[in-house]
DNA sequence: TTTAATGTAACTATAATGGTTACATTAAAA
DNA sequence: TTTTAATGTAACCATTATAGTTACATTAAA
């Protein structure tokens, strides 16, 4: 494991969870999440952790227990899931100081530094174009909706797991 | 070290050979350009092999060896520099593959990298309206051009270095 | 009281970044 | 032809982020 795909977890997550809502499944466990994503429970409830941190989600516990959305699912972009996982910029500055006895050591942080600025904010408007429905939407077209019975099939078989 | 500073540490090595350059230096050692980072010039020497694969710089060796641009530092922009270093989308899918037996699981992969490569090229976008010149001209504007003499300063005593 | 989930600590594995040493190779200049 | 000062590159190591896993305390409705 590498490259950073948190978000693309936590979309995942939020569009199961809001899918399971739908078809009026109350809150979804963070075992059911994690057998559509293939990963470890503790891993979907550490990432929804810091989503309901940032109030996009709520836990329940007690019974029933697991997690619904704070809001409509039209209403999360994935701007604010990618803020909400505290996720930067993808361009980091130097680790330690350059030289600040060479004009390019002394200055290039600034420099760099507001032009990735103008970078990252490109992404990020772009980002905040899409919501977690859309994106669900899309995926159901995808899927092929003509087979409506795929995803309730799929959260029966994960209510019959160990 | 975690984040990824390797288009800082490009931009800045282009930016120092660049100045070099324009006040009669010759080819760039890894040594002085290190010095400025303040790094190890293997560093150096494996980032700038990258760019030369690209066809953006051009290694010298024998005497006197070091590095010079294969272009004007007008023509070389921020974007070339990031493909150079083979940088992707900051935005990875899932390590794994998800569970096709569940609609998201089956078809967020293509929903989310179509959404992925818009963001992307958003940024990329933005990168390529920079090139090394502008930079290094801002980077100078803010050092202060008043002092002149210190850039030619540090590669001195960048000479006398051990 | 039971039950089925969350909350969270602790540990491990893997990979990327980058710092370092070592040494072979190169090509101009003496 | 030898010297010299650099690049080219392999081989390590340290640090950090991601994420997989186990274990167990906590919660709150039934």
């Amino acid at each position: 494991m590498s490259a950073n795909s948190r978000l693309t977890i936590a979309v995942h997550a939020l569009a199961w969870i809001g899918l399971y809502s739908e078809i009026g499944g109350g809150p979804a466990t963070s075992a059911s999440i994690a057998a559509s994503v293939r990963t470890n429970p503790v891993v979907i409830r550490r990432l929804l952790s810091e989503l309901r941190e940032a109030e996009l989600v709520v836990s329940h516990r007690g019974t029933p227990a697991g997690w619904t959305l704070s809001r409509p699912a039209a209403d999360i972009t994935l701007l604010e899931v990618k803020n909400a996982l505290g996720e930067g910029s993808p361009f980091a500055l130097h680790s330690s100081a350059p030289s600040v006895n060479c004009p390019i050591g002394l200055s290039i942080g600034p420099v760099l530094s507001d032009i990735y600025d103008v970078a990252e904010k490109a992404a990020n408007d772009a980002l905040a174009r899409f919501t977690i429905q859309q994106s669900l939407d899309e995926m159901l077209v995808r899927s092929n909706r003509t087979k409506p019975s795929l995803f309730v099939n799929f959260t029966k078989t994960v209510q019959k797991m160990p």
